[in-house]
Parts: structure tokens; C-alpha cells; sequence
DNA sequence: CGATTCGGAGAACGTACGTTCTCCGGCGAG
DNA sequence: CTCGCCGGAGAACGTACGTTCTCCGAATCG
């Protein structure tokens, strides 16, 4: 190749990104981050280990990779899924969140939410790790912000609506994998269905006595 | 002394059980419970490592006491709380558990909640770690239930509303570490007031469209 | 065909862990 | 005072980690 920049090379170290971030997300996913070694991450990624420090510095750097991958992926699939609803009443829309966390609960590999694990295990020691975590969350609430918009509410009740259904959510999120049962998303399902419409038909905004 | 099961040495063993339990369930807590190790435990309770071992046969049995030990803890507080309100209404001591949580996340070492955080980190790969978490949030959840059971309602609905208040409290548990924002409990205890008005005006069982 | 460069496999290194062992000083018994 | 036991301090041991280095075979180029 006459290009040292473009060449194969260049693409076989984005490969070998691609590779150890998917081997890697998945083994720190079920087993924790500390309690898996690069030797490991290697040997399920099939990339060699010179090729492993070459493509990420350091496990902290793929540790932070994994967590973007993550964030990334997550967004995409529920786009998806909230693209294949694009035709349900904003109500509908916003309540679908939670089928989509069924879905999730309902996979093998489910044992919550990866970024509150990683919050949990590293917490704010791993300063990366935790900005991540709160980008991931931030995106997350997001999302629900947006969904929220279509129901036509003032800003200040969309905001505190999309708050309220951010924190049952992510109720969800940590109740499932303990009690193992995907039904708990249906439950908060029910809990947002009680939510939007209290919003919806009353003004709804703080916490009166 | 003249009876060796009763003697100093059995009370001193207590003594370090005791000093260990508190020295590494805040270690443990503030850092993740891989992070820590051993001699650092060995180090802030002052116990000797020779004592520690007679005290607990491994780390995984000192892991297992400090949540068996916080669970306890975290009991007696809510009991605390809650019986300094038992002159309120049904409801009201419903959501004070809302102002309990609220307390905690005010705390400078809040860091969320320890069970999530250990089952996060360990998962099912450290059994009884699994199952004193899952231990803790039954006792959690019938903490709820007991103060739902004071609004009358039929068993059923008391079942659902302890559960759909449960979902959020765990919300709120997990969101307030990441955003490190108490005000999250004052969110919650708003979409726990709404659902305790919903589950008192109406039936409000299953999910209808 | 010979020389050189590259990359893979895994040995090596420094560190840190969980746990056990050794040594030594103090204290009570005779 | 001497002997023997107990317990504390921390050295030691085996393991496993994250990261780097060494060696060797293969492929490339002249």
C-alpha cells in the first residue's frame, strides 16, 4: 500500500477494536470488570496480544471502549424499536420503552444494567468510567425527554414526566436481574401508564401537601 | 475465667468480628469489594491478620457478614424512621420512606445502594453474595408491603402497589449515586404519591389499555 | 536464493492479592 | 529466675494480574 495511514494495516486495527470490544463487553457484562483479565479478552477475541496493546493503550482504555460501544448500541436498538412503533399515539410511544426493557429482561445474558454496574463496581475511582456511566444516562434520559415532547406538555411538566419515568426505568433496570423475573417490566410499565396520565389530564408539577 | 466457650477470648473474637464488619463494609461500600483488599482491611480495624482469619475462614465470608451486617443496619434505621411518625396517616408513612432515602442520598458517603453495587459487580458468580442481596430486597420490599397493608386496600392491590413503589424506590437508588442528586428521593416520593392516589381512588390492578 | 522485516505465541516481569507460616517478645506458672 | 505458651507483626508462598519483551517462523524484496 502506498498510503502508511489507510493502508491494511490501519483497517486490521480497527478490526481488532471491533473484535475486542465485542469479546470484551461480553465478558465484563456477565462477570464483572475486574474479575476478567486481558488474558481472557484475548483468548475470546482471537487477537493476538502485541495486537491487543496496540489497539487499546491500556485495560482502563477498553474498559471506556466497551462502555461507549455499549451506549452506542443500546441507542440504535431502541430507535429501532421505537421506529417500528412510529405509527402509536405518543402515549403508546413513550410506554413502549418499557416493552423494549421487557425484551431485554427477557434475554439470557441479562443481568442489568451494564453502566450501573460498572458504576457500582468502580464508581467514581475510575473517572473515565464514571463520565461515561453519566453520558450513557444522560443519552437514556434523553430519549425519554423526546418521546415526553409528543405528549404536548409544558417544558417544566415534560421535564419533571421524563424524570419520573427515568427513575422507574432504571427501578426496572436494577430490580429485574435480582428478582430475575422480566415481568417487572410490565409492572413499570404500569407505574409509567399512571405517570403520563396523571401528566396529561392535570397540570401535575410538584409535590403539593 | 473458668468456662473457655464464655471466657475473654470468645468476647474478643466478637469484638473483631464486630470491628472487621464495620472496617470493611465501609471500604467495601466506598470502593467496590475487589478493590480492597485484605491488608487494607487488616489496617483500618486494627485487628490483627492472624485474628482476622480466626475471625473469618475468607474474604468471601467477611463480604457475606458486611452485607448481612449493613442489611441489619439499613432495617433498624427505616424502623427508626418510620417509628418516629407513627402518629402520621397510612399514607404519609408510605412516603416517608421516600424521606428516608432522601437522608441516606443526603449522606457524603452515599455511593448507592451496596447490594445493587456488590450484585453488580459479583453477580450469580458469588452465590452467597446473590443471595443475601436478594435476601435484603425481599426484606426491602416487605418493609413496603407492611406499610401499604395500613391502606386498606385488598391484598392484591396492596401486593401490586408495594411492588410498583419498590420499582421506584430502586430508581431512585440507582439514579441518585449517578446524578448526585438527593433531590431524586423528593422525585420518587412525587411518583410514589401518585401512585399511592391512584391505588387508593380506584382499583387500579393490571395494565388496561 | 539470501537478507530483512514483520508479526504471533507466549515467556517474562513487577506487582498485588488471599492466605499461611515463622519468628520473637511478653506474661503467667513453678 | 526459668520455662513454656500465647499472640502480634509481618515475612513468605502461590497465584494471578496488566503489561512488556524475546524468540522464531513466514512472508517480502532485491
Amino acid at each position: 500500500m502506498s498510503d502508511p495511514s489507510r493502508g491494511g494495516a490501519a483497517i486490521d486495527a480497527d478490526d481488532d477494536r471491533a473484535s475486542l470490544v465485542a469479546a470484551a463487553s461480553e465478558l465484563f457484562y456477565a462477570h464483572g470488570i475486574q474479575a476478567v483479565g486481558m488474558d481472557t479478552v484475548r483468548a475470546a477475541s482471537g487477537v493476538p496480544l502485541k495486537r491487543v496493546y496496540r489497539a487499546f493503550r491500556s485495560k482502563d482504555d477498553l474498559v471506556e471502549a466497551t462502555l461507549r460501544d455499549r451506549d452506542a448500541g443500546i441507542a440504535a436498538s431502541v430507535r429501532r424499536f421505537l421506529d417500528a412503533r412510529s405509527g402509536d399515539s405518543p402515549t403508546e410511544r413513550v410506554l413502549a420503552v418499557f416493552d423494549w426493557l421487557h425484551e431485554w429482561f427477557a434475554e439470557d445474558s441479562f443481568r442489568g444494567c451494564a453502566f450501573v454496574n460498572a458504576f457500582g463496581e468502580l464508581g467514581d475511582d475510575a473517572a473515565p468510567v464514571a463520565e461515561a456511566v453519566r453520558d450513557h444516562k444522560r443519552a437514556f434520559r434523553s430519549v425519554l425527554r423526546r418521546l415526553v415532547d409528543e405528549l404536548g406538555l409544558s417544558a417544566d411538566d415534560a421535564d419533571a414526566l421524563a424524570e419520573r419515568l427515568y427513575i422507574v426505568a432504571n427501578g426496572a433496570m436494577v430490580t429485574a436481574p435480582i428478582t430475575g423475573s422480566p415481568a417487572t417490566a410490565a409492572e413499570a410499565k404500569a407505574v409509567a401508564r399512571v405517570l403520563v396520565e396523571a401528566a396529561t389530564v392535570r397540570p401535575a408539577s410538584g409535590a403539593p401537601g
